[in-house]
DNA sequence: ACCCAGGCATTGG
DNA sequence: CCAATGCATGGG
């Protein structure tokens, strides 16, 4: 057993049940209580352990995308303490203790991820997304590797539209794919430089590049306020039900400076797993 | 047969 | 600058 050890407190089963809320994702799976995710073609299974989590194999080329996954980058102690000053947090985030906000380790899937995930419910995008994955991934044993960039600039808009994509979406993906920009060099860019980076591409928008900051980048203070499943949790927990306004949302977003990130996973999880009365 | 769901580009005022 | 419209699938 190789364990990864996280700081106490740490849940895994919390800090996973995205993966499991709407239906099987093949490329992330939730298989027989554990995560498996394809690496350079070889089946990666992460599970629970004592003070961590145990990762098969663990070496160079899997531990970043095990560490990405399991949420390692984010600091909870400072957020737990700045919580208690915010009256719905303080009750919210101790039901949370040691959920850690799963991140999305390839930008290229982060993207078409976020695409596949526009206007349409994440059943209807999960869905629409496995059967690219199976049409164009390479399987490992049980989970399949998300198709490569490299791969996807090669597919037509057909190949796509016969999937389910709109015909828009799939300009998008083949697009995104083709387009000379070093998604890997994001990294380097100020969250204003990513989003203006990421806009200037069709089919990107602000919640696409927002999301992108968050569930990619790890960035603190990303908060996608155009969120529809924001916009509701924000609306369950702050204005107990009345329905907020996006732009409510955005203003009420620098309240939680600098831990818009943590607070907005912490609310969509909340919402699912322990919504107020 | 509807309607809505974790948007975005396009078009017309 | 803002409002209206089409998009394609899954679940209710």
């Amino acid at each position: 057993m190789t364990v990864l050890s996280l700081p106490e407190p740490f849940d895994f089963e919390l800090s996973t049940e995205r993966f499991r809320a709407f239906g099987p994702d093949l490329a992330n799976l939730w298989y027989e209580g554990g995560f498996h995710r394809v690496v350079g073609g070889r089946e990666l299974r992460i599970e629970a352990a004592p003070g961590g989590v145990d990762i098969e194999p663990l070496d160079d080329e899997t531990e970043p995308v095990a560490r990405a996954v399991v949420g390692a980058a984010f600091e909870l102690e400072p957020f737990y303490e700045w919580a208690q000053g915010v009256e719905v947090l303080r009750e919210l985030v101790p039901r949370l203790a040691g959920f850690r906000p799963p991140l999305a380790p390839d930008p290229y899937e982060t993207l078409v991820s976020a695409i596949t995930a526009q206007q349409v419910s994440l059943f209807a995008a999960f869905a629409i997304r496995n059967r690219m994955v199976e049409r164009f991934g390479v399987r490992g044993v049980h989970a399949y590797e998300f198709p490569t960039r490299e791969r996807m600039a090669q597919a037509s808009e057909e190949e796509l539209t016969e999937l389910g994509f709109s015909r828009r979406k799939a300009e998008y993906v083949l697009g995104v794919a083709r387009a000379e920009l070093d998604l890997e060099a994001l990294h380097n860019l100020s969250d204003h430089d990513v989003k203006v980076t990421l806009t200037g591409l069709r089919g990107l928008g602000e919640w696409t590049a927002d999301w992108f900051l968050a569930r990619h980048l790890a960035r603190p203070r990303a908060w996608p306020a155009g969120d529809l499943g924001l916009v509701k949790a924000m609306s369950a927990f702050f204005s107990g039900g009345r329905k907020l306004s996006i732009a409510e949302v955005r203003e009420a977003g620098a309240r939680f400076d600098p831990f818009q990130n943590l607070t907005a996973h912490y609310l969509l999880t909340g919402l699912r797993t322990a919504p107020p009365a």
